[in-house]
RNA sequence: GUGGGCGUAGCCUAGUGGUUAAGGCGCCAGGUUGUGGCCCUGGAGAUCGAGGGUUCGAAUCCCUCCGCUCACCCCA
């Protein structure tokens, strides 16, 4: 335990962890899917600074929102700058799109981050100060066969990973034109029962009435149910591009329910919005991907007008359902072989070896501190090594060393030079 | 930000007021003067999360803080 002064010890800082070797396994799987899903569909692949200035995600996210609110990672730099830890992928790529002009490439532009994301919340399962997501972003195109697509691509990476009973839960919450006359309606509505809602849905009513619609409480879940609906107010443009990714969701067999009550935290959104979970787990922390259209976003941070949509999901809560659902994971590979030595003029020989057989391309384990070879057996048991190369004195003086099987117990004396050889063709 | 549960070696666990805090896994070494997986023996490793208090005496009771965890809030 490390102890730096009484009453004091140093550990990762609240909210985040180590991710260490024995849970790489996951992270290297859902990475390697990741990439590889993108290659199917053309995403390429761009990472952004971890900072940003403050005022960028402030404007995309939305002052009203929790995140700006309460969440964020601001602070001022020795120049006094103010800078903010990303919250999340999308502004950050909308940001480079406009700066690096990328409307001048092909429309759209397809991208895709892996990323940390900060933000200041109240540690739990599934839920942390520092996480990780791996986001998409389809830049230049609002036709609804690119919602299509990216939903297509978020369902197929899941089916990719093995997951197995999620849902998708789809929703429109309109655009510019037609979002205030459904909010109007909304707190109508919700004004009618103002004195049954809970205490934070009457604060919501004022500032954010769609957040009245996501509540969990039992008091206000009857009177979301019969609320206006948001689909029932979009403006022709809106209700078309939604009919259209209906159809198309259908044409491409993806499984997805209409979600009236399905909106999302951050301001940028616009038409289609989209979540993915577990079946039947509502908490809102159970939600492993999410996505959808944020058509105003690029111009709002001084683009030409862009439509554009993407999707996020969280590397940790993709690691803690694949354990939940005992999803196998290629294992990492093991060292091909173990060296053990036995004196000083082995010593000089083993490393030897080892650099030579490195070079041809095998990995190599071994352990410097003079042990028996007892205990170097040991240890290149435990390694999960086929084969062990042993020298000694005898080795030294006739040039070949004795090479053993692991498995079966048996061994035999190959010349040095032709240890590589040997090697590459027996281990796999 | 609110409320509940928890915190004993790297990991898991016993111990709920009384002499040097117990065991398992793992680690190291020996049993084999050059041979792993099983077994046996030994060793290292814990100021019992931290700080303060009650008491003749605290891992055990009380307070504060930190962390983990669950439920809210919110989000991936």
């Amino acid at each position: 335990m490390l102890r730096v002064e009484e009453g004091f010890l140093y550990q990762a800082p609240r909210g985040t962890s180590d991710i260490l070797p024995g849970e790489q396994v996951y992270w290297g799987y859902i990475r390697q899917k990741a990439s590889a899903i993108c290659a199917l569909y053309g995403y390429q692949r761009i990472d952004t600074p971890t900072f940003e200035d403050a005022r960028l995600f402030e404007r995309s996210i939305g002052e009203e929102t929790d995140i700006v609110e309460k969440e964020m990672y601001t602070f001022e730099d020795r120049s006094g700058d103010r800078l903010t830890l990303r919250p999340e992928g999308t502004a950050s790529v909308c940001r480079a799109y406009v700066e690096h002009g990328m409307h001048t490439l092909p429309q759209p532009v397809r991208l895709y981050y892996d990323a940390a994301i900060f933000r200041y919340e109240r540690p739990q399962a599934g839920r942390y100060r520092q996480h990780h997501q791996f986001g998409v972003e389809a830049l230049g195109d609002g036709d609804p066969a690119l919602d299509a697509e990216v939903i297509e691509m978020a369902w197929q990476f899941y089916v990719n990973l093995g997951l197995r009973g999620l849902s998708l839960n789809l929703n429109s919450i309109g655009c510019n034109s037609c979002r205030p006359a459904y909010l109007d309606s909304l707190r109508d509505y919700y004004s009618q029962h103002r004195e049954s809602l809970c205490p934070d849905c009457k604060r919501r009513l004022s500032r954010n009435p769609l957040r009245i619609l996501d509540c969990k409480k039992p008091s206000c879940i009857p009177f979301s149910e019969r609320a206006p609906r948001s689909i029932d107010y979009l403006c022709r443009e809106c209700a078309e591009h939604f009919d259209r990714l209906e159809r198309y969701l259908v044409l491409l067999n993806l499984p997805y329910v209409v979600n009236h009550s399905l909106v999302r935290g951050l301001d940028y959104y616009t038409k289609t919005v989209f979540e993915i979970a577990p079946e039947g787990e509502i908490a809102a922390q159970a939600t492993i991907g999410a996505g959808g259209r944020y058509d105003d976003l690029i111009e709002q941070l001084g683009g030409k007008p862009t439509p554009a949509i993407g999707f996020a999901t969280g590397i940790e809560r993709l690691v803690r359902n694949l354990k939940k659902q005992k999803v196998a994971v290629p294992a990492n590979p093991s060292h091909a072989v173990f060296i053990a030595y036995l004196g000083q003029d082995a010593k000089d020989v083993a490393m030897k070896l080892a650099s030579h057989l490195r070079n041809s391309g095998l990995s190599v384990a071994l352990t410097f501190g003079d042990r028996s070879l007892k205990a170097q057996l040991k240890q290149a048991n435990s390694t999960g090594v086929q084969r062990a190369v042993i020298i000694g004195d005898d080795e030294v003086r006739s040039g070949a060393v004795m090479l053993r099987d692991m498995d079966k117990g048996e061994q035999e004396m190959i010349p040095l030079d032709k240890v590589a050889e040997v090697l590459s063709q027996v281990v796999a």
